[in-house]
DNA sequence: TTAGATTGAGACTAAAATGGTCTCAATTAG
DNA sequence: CTAATTGAGACCATTTTAGTCTCAATCTAA
């Protein structure tokens, strides 16, 4: 049971890498070699990334990524959302079989409860708070 | 990205089940009937909680199973342990790569914390919580 | 203008996790 | 003896996760 798939790691950490040079294009070779990502692994989230707007994307010679948002803005539940789809109650509650007895309503309630305090937290984590923890530990 | 696996969440329920009758043995098919549950999943599941010592299974004619603990000696968190593995961090720290750069050390602390806060909350819920949710619902 | 590096897009694959089934032996109450 | 039960283990299908491969389009710099 891990709550941050592998792909929403790399994900966020390839976001705090494109953060150390906002205005310049970085490529996905040089962002894999630093944080020692699979090289084709990395092209598909960071594309993924381009597509929900994250980071902007330049073809060609030296082309690359690059942040569209200053990094208070990347929330990272949001990122998490996208590689792993939103935190929630395993699926019957949205099927036929609401509740056959009264102990399904309470162990969800209860599931339910502590997967709004997850997102919570996931919710107050930024980029930008990330990288400021980074600066104090130096 | 679910929290609470179907496994785990049958196996809650199977306990539920049982703890209405506590001295009594219950079969398979009958906890598989009422709860709505996969006879033969179900009957794995039970035999697992068996191997781990929270049901007490009895063969035979009028065999079945029975809790073995009273419901608040019951912690949710070690049924999902037992059937979801240990809450925890994307493997990484156990092997080789231990923060080849400080963002990975940061991100892991924050996401540790949110595990332990997850964990703590798992740890407080036990089937006589539960049971006791259920009694002021009715 | 051409070579080299880059992204875009999509198919493809391998391994693990998840959810579930099937079979057969051993046990036991009636 | 019979029928219902658990024990044990193999087996299977689907989904998720992690990653690879290929090829076209784009752009920079020589």
């Amino acid at each position: 049971m891990q709550l941050l798939t592998k792909k929403s790691d790399y994900a966020i950490r390839a976001l705090l890498s494109l953060s150390k040079t906002p205005e310049q294009y970085v490529s996905a070779r040089d962002v894999s070699g630093d944080l020692n990502i699979p090289y084709e692994y990395l092209r598909k989230i960071l594309q993924r990334l381009v597509k929900d707007g994250f980071v902007q994307s330049k073809e060609g010679g030296i082309g690359g990524f690059r942040l569209t948002r200053t990094p208070n803005e990347v929330v990272i539940a949001e990122i998490m959302k996208i590689f792993q789809g939103p935190i929630q109650l395993s699926q019957c509650m949205f099927r036929s079989q609401i509740c056959v007895n009264r102990a399904n309503c309470v162990l969800r309630h209860n599931i339910m409860r502590i997967e709004a305090l997850v997102q919570r937290e996931f919710q107050a984590m930024t980029l930008a708070g990330l990288l400021e923890q980074m600066e104090v530990a130096l």
